[in-house]
DNA sequence: CCCCTTATGTCAACGCCATTGACGTTGATG
DNA sequence: CATCAACGTCAATGGCGTTGACATAAGGGG
């Protein structure tokens, strides 16, 4: 038997599902994205895929190698979502920031997807563009390649780092989230200050802060010490 | 039928399985941490899990409600890892790291654990004793209340963050990972200049760099930062 | 238009997963 | 000793991702 899988570029066969349907690579991706938004990170399988598709489940090894083979598709998609519409001002630091919070929101938007796919390294078109933007701010901006590659580094693997976070709360149930929620005032705004003198003491900012996102912080965070070392 | 799972404390029987062995509660954790470091998350199966204990698969379900309360008692069980014989020196900065270090390490152990719990807020008492800790050595290091809560809630929300996406590639099946490690050389390292100048400019140490976690370096970035805001 | 070829979709099956129902029996208790 | 419930086993359930084989739709060439 051939290789099941024909190169994306070279496929010119177009045959219908017993329903009708064109498949199409695109349309596995969106139709799998639209899944992970409905059903969730469980609700993705190939068979209930196939189901929506109006296809047979294994078509979709037409298309992809393997289960896996599509997830890291379905990342290049979110990648490609971050960097849709961006463009550079010139100021490395403002450009970074924003870059890092498209990724951050184009995560987000797809909690589901994230928790999946935030940690994968796919070599994609969308993921190289976005990867070769960076590296350019960074070498434009004057940091000698070692120290650009380094922040580089800390800089993608941080906003992924906290899309996955924050996507695994969003992911959560609702009664589990809310339940985490309220640890915050239920829980750690009522301990004593014999017992937790930090704590309590802080309390107030605690309930105000800790359910929000922390990655604008450390972001800034890291660009404050980047843009330290350029200066040093 | 009965309620499949007795209650742990009001356990009183003692039957060998096959191979003669007295299962335990604690017994299943303890060998399910162990397959889980010995073999990866995809090593540990009801199945595998049976056999390690020589007993049958099911026989686990006397213990815990499925294999989803196993994680999470094995979390419960990891948890008291990260702070285990941790000592403040007094020197705000190395502890600070120190710290962060240990509960990225921690999680790291078991990668299918930490996937699923380091995004929860559970207002355990190691979690309130660590976050106590963690504010009190912010503010003794005369950071205002304010600055302190902003810090701390980076630091931590940070330290969890990396957990999970770190854990998340070690929870790989051993193929895919593998494969993602080989895309920085398959992929971004035979990028032409004419294209992808900077990343062709930096792939070698692109190759050598970013299969490794990024969090020791930004951590080290966060705290440059507290410390030049405790300098300014 | 017809014919050939092959890529595409379908179907059935494989080997694995977590889990449950039912049964036999061990051992605690009275 | 007798009773009985908890424990461990076994077989089955319902699902998973994936593959081999087959039928056929459709592209391409004459």
């Amino acid at each position: 038997m051939t290789e099941r899988v024909v190169d994306e570029a070279s496929r010119r066969r177009r045959r219908p599902t017993k329903h009708g349907q064109i498949l199409t690579h695109r349309l596995i991706v969106e139709t799998a994205l639209r899944m992970l938004r409905e059903h969730g990170a469980a609700g993705l399988t190939a068979r209930r895929l196939g189901l929506a598709l109006g296809a047979d489940a294994s078509a979709v090894y037409r298309y992809f190698r393997g289960m896996d083979d599509l997830v890291l598709a379905i990342a290049d998609e979110l990648y490609g979502h971050a960097m849709a519409g961006w463009a550079a001002t010139g100021d490395w630091r403002g450009d970074l920031r924003d870059l890092g919070l498209r990724i951050h929101h184009a995560y987000l938007a797809h909690p589901q997807a994230a928790v999946l796919t935030a940690s994968r390294v796919t070599g994609r078109p969308n993921e190289v563009a976005g990867d070769e933007t960076i590296l350019g701010i960074l070498r434009g901006a004057g940091f000698p390649d070692g120290d650009a590659v380094r922040i580089y580094h800390a800089f993608i693997d941080q906003s992924l780092a906290f899309a996955i976070l924050d996507a695994a709360t969003l992911a959560l149930p609702k009664a589990a989230r809310e339940a985490d929620e309220e640890v915050w005032h239920d829980t750690y705004a009522r301990l004593p200050a014999a017992t937790h003198p930090n704590i309590a003491a802080t309390a107030p900012l605690l309930v105000a802060r800790m359910n929000d996102s922390a990655y604008p912080t450390a972001l800034d965070m890291l660009l404050s010490s980047a843009s330290a070392q350029l200066s040093g």
